[in-house]
RNA sequence: GGGCGGUUAGCUCAGUUGGUUAGAGCGCAGCGUUGACAUCGCUGAGGUCGAAGGUUCGAAUCCUUCAUCGCCCA
């Protein structure tokens, strides 16, 4: 074994070690072992939206680690990996990387690919058929699939490929509209026209999870309102002048006592002479503003609700672009003392967007000529501010409040089982709980899963038709279980043939699709073939662990569990095993707007797979992690120095047999240890605690102390049982240092194994070797050894290294004669390993000295 | 505004149930190395553990208040 490369070339190893695997299929799952226990993993599926960062590859790898281990310490794995093609980030990217939209209305083409690719970029977009638009969310979804894996292949993932499945596949689809069904006959679901949460970029409605918070330049603008009975105007302030004409009330809070008087009364609005009721609630803070505001159908949440609860008029100006519709003052609904005024004025806002509304209403607000006595209605300047206002995170304009027809899972009700659920879950790190728990108990809303998009799992819904042509919203026709998959607009419900679709008296198909979540949150299901095979559902379900990073906590794990309660009233994983997030240099978080986000594919080409996982191993679970280039490094140096010590301690050649030197079996009882300790680690999810003591160990240890002190005589043959005792020592903590390092470092750590202990072992990859334990390094021992020989030995040596370096002698320096003092225990150890010291210390003469402290000096 | 987490060496981070002089790597300084390894070794400098108070024989660790950064949610 003298003929190893000089040096490692960790892309050809790369290569060789994961064709290795590939072609053993040593990760595939097997769902017919029946002894050993199984651990399955949820991974989340990933957004296939064009791109990975390093905080994906971080997260990815984590999962690997526990994987790895688990594998090793002979668990049968259940590993898949989906992709998360179906929503709005695959349209969004279709739209831009092909310059078209969707528009149902089109008739589908052949050869839509050829089209879109001879077309020029700038031109307007190409307006495309609902197929034939899905048609290239599918081509642009495979590409990224591609990239994608190739990517998780490269960093060493030992996912089992064959159990790949993609949310917008068939058995998904199919498992997505069972959820329905299922939860539809269980009373779960229902639709109703209500106020949701509307995107006018996107135009469709969003649920409470999408939604994130941003603040942005807004202002306060001071309106005035008369209240005819009593003779008195007051003042509202309002950052919505533009809904103005959607004002269907005005509140304050009950015990103020500037307003305590008006309630109950009537105050009519400016420019549109609307009468509207004044009522008090609690909701409204007498300090903000003037203490008392409109309420608009809808301006927020809290409009929502006070309209809701006071029966308040339904004044709906926005379309689902977000732009001024149609309406007409003085008609049923939009009552107005003055309705020729008030559509004169409005006419201005018709087909205008928000912003471009709020200025129309402040120039008419401040304009002389709208009021009798030319009082103008806008009191004192506008006062800018920033406030938070609500967007879907997906979009650029802020979410409007829009009354519309939607399906929803209820969720209100079920708040406690849900947290319930979440407190039979082990969270890792355990403060992760509280976020899931803060999400659940402040939901604002049951679950709105219908979204008027297009590449989605549609929902298995018609609707008859009146003979008006009207839908029946309230009996809608569901599909029947067994033929599932289905598409309402192209299948025809039971009872009806596809003549009779959007005729009088036929029906006609849902055309809204699911939330992305309604289908992602089934992945353990989908993943376990639910429905297929009630075999593999139960042996792999619950998971063992989830692992996902903790910004999907409010959405994909949510909704998971919520899934799992409604359909089995269990939990869906029995571990939830949350990643920090990657931030930039400067701990900011990496996002594509700000340019910082760093790419994996260079990284990984430059450094390899070994030190990139290394430097994923070095965070510990849930903490947030400032990107380090240096880590890179330092993984790197590592894998060469796992490289030059395997080699050395291969090309040491020996006789086989027991280990007898008590320097040896010291040795090996510090090893034990270790492996204790890393098993340990490992078992609670702390990968990086494992592999930090297990690098220490390796080159402190091994490599600076104990392979220093053993090399003389494992080199030499004078001694031959000391010999064979030394270096079936290196071979024996070789090969189980290699076995500890290798859920993290599997490329390095396999290329080793290939090299002598596949063959003597019979076990082809290190991946499916044991983990290792105390029993098996006794087996190769005399007797249990004294963990603090060794390390007495340690000191000593190190204190003789520290005293030649002190006296200016080279560390290899031979010298005459050196003198080490020390208790009476430390004597007696070091008594038992003076030949490997001195040899080590290259001196003649060793002497042994009681006195009080380790020490050492030399005598030339 | 409410909740959660962080604040330890120049930098990135460990510090297990409170227990002797607080750790690692990188960086820095000095010395050394043609015998697995310059992708190396040895030695060293460097911290009043964010601040203040408290509990305790003893606090980086427990409690309180504050500061500061980040995240989640209003």
């Amino acid at each position: 074994m003298d003929d190893f490369p000089k040096n490692y070339d960790f892309s050809l190893s790369e290569e060789t070690i994961i064709n290795k695997w590939e072609n053993s299929g040593i990760f595939k799952w097997n769902s017919k072992i029946s002894d050993k226990e199984i651990f399955s993993v949820d991974t989340p599926p990933p957004t296939a939206s064009g791109y990975l960062h390093m905080g994906h590859i971080f997260s990815y790898t984590h999962q690997d680690f526990i994987v790895r281990f688990q594998r090793m310490i002979g668990k049968n794995i259940f590993y898949p990996m989906g992709w998360d093609d179906n929503g709005l980030p695959t349209e969004r990217r279709v739209q831009d990387y092909f310059n078209v939209r969707c528009d149902p209305s089109q008739t589908s083409i052949k050869n839509i690919i050829d089209v879109v690719k001879s077309r020029d970029k700038k031109s307007n977009p190409l307006k495309v058929s609902r197929n034939n638009f899905i048609e290239l969310c599918h081509l642009v979804t495979q590409e990224d699939e591609k990239v994608f894996k190739d990517v998780f292949t490269k960093i060493a993932l030992s996912v089992d490929w064959t159990q790949e499945y993609s949310t917008i596949g068939k058995l998904p689809r199919k498992l997505a509209q069972k959820s329905f069904l299922d939860l539809f006959n269980k009373g779960h679901i229902y639709n109703t026209d209500f106020p949701v949460m509307w995107d006018p970029g996107f135009q469709t409605a969003v649920a409470q999870a999408e939604v994130e918070d941003r603040e942005v330049e807004g202002a306060f603008h001071d309106i005035e309102f008369s209240i005819p009975d009593i003779d008195i105007n007051f003042t509202i302030s309002t950052t919505r002048p533009e809904l103005l004409p959607a004002c269907v009330g005005i509140t304050a809070h009950p015990d103020d006592k500037r307003y305590k008087d008006f309630f109950g009364k009537k105050a009519v609005t400016p420019l549109f002479g609307v009468s509207v009721p004044i009522f008090a609630s609690d909701l409204v803070d007498p300090e903000k503003g003037t203490g008392i505001l409109m309420v608009c159908t809808f301006g927020d949440q809290v409009d929502v609700q006070w309209w809701k609860e006071n029966n308040l008029q339904l004044r709906q100006l926005l379309d689902y672009y977000g732009r001024f519709k149609e309406v007409e003052f003085g008609k049923k609904g939009w009552e107005s003392s003055s309705p020729e005024k008030a559509n004169s004025i409005y006419k201005l806002l018709i087909g205008r967007t928000v912003k471009q509304g709020r200025g129309i209403i402040v120039d008419n607000l401040k304009d002389p000529k709208n009021f009798e006595d030319s009082k103008i209605a806008l009191i004192g300047d506008i006062k800018k501010i920033t406030h938070s206002v609500r967007f879907y995170e997906r979009s650029k304009v802020p979410l409007e409040y829009l009354s519309t027809r939607q399906w929803f899972v209820s969720l209100m009700d079920k708040k406690s089982d849900l947290i319930q659920k979440g407190k039979q879950i082990s969270w890792h790190p355990e403060f992760m709980r509280k976020r899931y728990e803060d999400w659940t108990e402040n939901l604002q809303s049951d679950w709105c899963i219908s979204r008027q998009r297009f590449f989605g799992v549609p929902f298995p819904v018609w609707y008859s038709l009146d003979s008006f042509s009207k839908p029946d919203f309230e009996n809608p026709i569901i599909a029947s279980i067994e033929n599932l998959p289905v598409d309402p607009t192209e299948d025809t419900p039971d009872g009806y043939d596809s003549t009779q679709r959007g005729k009088p008296n036929g029906f006609i198909g849902e055309s809204d699709v699911f939330d992305t979540w309604f289908t992602s949150s089934l992945s353990p299901q989908i993943a376990a073939k639910w429905d297929e095979s009630e075999d593999n559902m139960n042996k792999v379900f619950p998971n063992n662990i989830r692992p996902q990073s903790h910004e999907i906590i409010r959405t994909w794990a949510f909704y998971t569990i919520v899934k799992s309660l409604l359909h089995h009233d269990s939990i869906p994983w029995k571990n939830v095993v949350i990643s920090g997030w990657i931030l930039d240099p400067d701990r900011k978080k990496m996002s594509k707007s700000k340019g910082n986000v760093i790419t994996p594919s260079d990284l990984i080409n430059e450094y390899g797979t070994d030190p990139v996982r290394y430097w994923a191993a070095s965070a510990r679970l849930g903490t947030d992690t400032a990107f380090d280039e240096q880590i890179f490094k330092i993984g790197k140096r590592l894998s060469t120095k796992i490289y030059n010590a395997s080699k050395f301690v291969l090309s040491q050649d020996a006789l086989v047999g027991d280990i007898k030197n008590p320097l040896d079996l010291s040795f090996l009882a510090n090893l034990i240890e270790q492996v204790d300790i890393c098993s340990k680690s490992f078992n609670k999810f702390n990968f990086a605690e494992s592999m930090m003591v297990t690098e220490k160990f390796f080159w402190n240890m091994f490599t600076d102390n104990y392979l220093e002190l053993v090399k003389n005589r494992a080199r030499q043959n004078e001694y031959l049982e000391q010999q064979t005792s030394s270096v079936a020592t290196l071979r024996l903590t070789l090969n189980v240092l290699l076995r500890l390092f290798a859920p993290v470092l599997p490329i390095i750590t396999d290329e080793i194994w290939s090299w002598v202990f596949d063959k003597e072992t019979g076990i082809d990859s290190i991946h499916s070797a044991p983990w290792p334990s105390k029993e098996e390094i006794l087996k190769y021992s005399s007797e249990e050894g004294n963990k603090e020989l060794f390390l007495t030995t340690c000191d000593a040596i190190r204190s003789i290294r520290k005293s030649k370096s002190q006296n200016g002698y080279r560390l290899g320096a031979e010298v005459k004669s050196i003198l080490l003092v020390g208790s009476e225990k430390d004597i007696k150890f070091l008594e038992l390993a003076k030949n490997d010291i001195s040899t080590a210390a290259r001196c003649e003469v060793l002497n042994l000295k009681l006195g009080k402290n380790l020490e050492a000096s030399i005598i030339d």
